[in-house]
DNA sequence: TGCCTGTATGGTAACGATACCATATACTCA
DNA sequence: TGAGTATATGGTATCGTTACCATACAGGCA
């Protein structure tokens, strides 16, 4: 298309100096109607846009964000944080300039270095899980968020998901509903011989525990399992808990891919989702709990929150005195029809 | 951090003359070793980072290329379409801008004068499934390929899926396995009355015709159902199939999700999959396709690729002279345990 | 009348990097 | 020896915009 249009060009057509089209273009004071009105139809005419490029290297802002992910993969869904933060940066006026760490320390390195060239005013690191992390690269060399995941040592701000809050939400969902006994399939995971200390399952469970107490119920381990999230041990440990003297009347499935591998145990088993037993998931993949049938309650994580309150959290609470903000996000219910009061509780 | 170090300071530090510096940074001729020698280290001691802007400023072309998308949703994984563009673009060494363009044309005006703006180079337009659109803003406005949709006038390259090469290696899957009688359970949609012109739900049709009579296999118009992707029409048309007086052997489910019902329809007719009948998907929704017993064979859209294609296209097939590009990416087959082969084909 | 203040306006030097031009030395070859 | 070429080096204008400074006029007030 036709070359750039620049600030001179609009001043000459409007007849005035460049000062005058910058004042109106900044909105500053002391331009007289007539002239803002030239300039404004000079602008229009010559179809002018102000170069970004020009205004920085004057000493504005860069108005850039950084957004570095881990990798990505395991909860598709997980990319919803980029769509928040995208969100978020739009409101502030800023752009999101993305980039994949990659698995190694160096790719991201570079990519941030990318970024410092740029001026981005700051970074948001995401992972796909939530998980700590470490940095792969220096904290000094820009503002940093991390989101859904965090730092051992706090040292910079961060948000997650509140795990606790998921799984007390989930356990209370069933109580609520008149459930006292409550099967709970969590995940598990190991690292070199040593248990996963994955928030997500250590959280989750504390939050069913704690439900559990506050509605006077005493913790049954033997309702407890841990499942390695392949399709057989789901169904393993789905009939294990159906076939307890005293068997759960619900169930509370680590994600909704745990929840569907139950599904089909608890019908071969003949029992009816939700008269018989009720699930409830975790995640909220859409298509897996719209897909079954009766549709799946489930648990939704905060990415698209995560990913806006990084954002925000980067553009607007800098109170650099205080120490950094680790920040919890709740996880919200998604009832659908695969949890149903029950009457009588059996006690 | 420390006040920025310009090419300047570097100069001073290294005792040289500008010039000289951007020489080296450039690996220009005519620089002596032992200049360079000073530079280098100069470079290293000060830290110094070039300022992208200012070599922008200066004429050097952006490094930036936008992202569009018209809104996520449906398939999560078409997020994979950003991946492949980002790698793609890291590459060329080139940044990706992303901006969501919302529901309305206004907001994606602004998102592509936001690029604008900041002079990307090119435009990547990615819709979130395969579908006709409307360029939401002006195409001279700047080089754009679009990924997942197209226009109907083909004025402008694009990157799709080919639905055809999809239905046709579901159905020579299970054909190959022996299978003579497949149902297929592909999708439907009505927009404002008129049956969708979805490219998805036309060419995976042709796809499954065509195979049929590559392997001299009459059309049946009984095998073929449309489900409007409720659990409840998929669990009806799965039923449906095999209550036929010649009931298929194997099904090919226009989406995973329709494959997810149709796995606890054919349980509850006591029907083993892949022994009594196949099942093969379309999608490849891993948490659902890896969560099925037996895990599903399905077909994979090629949305990393699609991503990963627009951008090579836009950085380096600017063949001009040549009409815009309509491009076709295959979908490969993921299989798994859902599709066996039959010994003694019914015949 | 003279001075101050508020309003309007434009020229020009930066911002950081690079391209062009000018200059300088060391060789090569006729 | 002189001309020509390859090598080496630095000064400076320039990209598009804004901040600073200078200037100019109008009205208000002593």
């Amino acid at each position: 298309m036709n070359a750039k249009v620049t600030i001179k060009e609009i001043a000459k057509h409007a007849q005035v100096g460049t000062t005058t089209v910058s004042r109106v273009l900044n909105s500053h004071p002391y331009v007289s109607a007539e002239k803002r009105r030239r300039v404004m139809e000079a602008i229009k005419t010559l179809d002018y846009h102000p170069s970004q490029t020009a205004r920085h290297l004057r000493g504005s802002p860069s108005g850039l964000l950084g957004f570095l992910t881990d990798d990505v993969a395991t909860t598709p869904y997980a990319v919803d944080i980029i769509r928040g933060a995208q969100q978020a940066a739009w409101e502030h006026s800023m752009v999101l300039l993305v980039a994949d760490s990659g698995r190694n320390r160096q790719s991201a390195e570079a990519a941030v270095d990318v970024f410092l060239e740029r001026e981005v005013e700051g970074i948001v690191y995401a992972a796909m899980y939530h998980r700590p992390v470490e940095l792969p690269y220096d904290l000094e060399r820009a503002p940093t968020v991390l989101a859904n995941c965090f730092l051992e040592d706090g040292r910079s701000p961060s948000v997650v998901p509140d795990e606790f809050d998921g799984g007390y939400t989930a356990t209370e969902t069933l109580l609520k509903a008149g459930h006292r006994r409550i099967g709970f399939i969590n995940l598990w995971e190991e690292r070199v011989g040593i248990p996963s200390p994955m928030p997500a399952i250590n959280g989750r469970l504390r939050g069913y525990r704690q439900a559990l107490q506050d509605y006077g119920i005493s913790f049954d381990a033997a309702l407890v399992r841990f499942t390695d999230q392949s399709p057989a041990d789901n169904d393993h440990h789905t009939r294990g808990l159906m076939s307890l003297p005293e068997p759960p009347t619900a169930i509370f499935c680590g994600n909704d891919k745990v929840a569907m591998t139950c599904y089909s145990a608890l019908a071969e088993l003949n029992l009816h989702i939700p008269q018989d037993v009720a699930v409830i998931g975790f995640d909220n993949i859409v298509d897996i709990a719209e897909g079954l049938l009766p549709a799946l309650t489930t648990i939704q994580l905060p990415h698209y929150e995560m990913g806006k309150w990084a954002v925000q959290y980067l553009m607007d609470g800098q109170n650099s005195d205080l120490k950094p903000l680790q920040r919890r996000l709740p996880c919200p219910l998604v009832p659908r029809d695969s949890v149903q009061s029950v009457s009588i509780p059996p006690q």
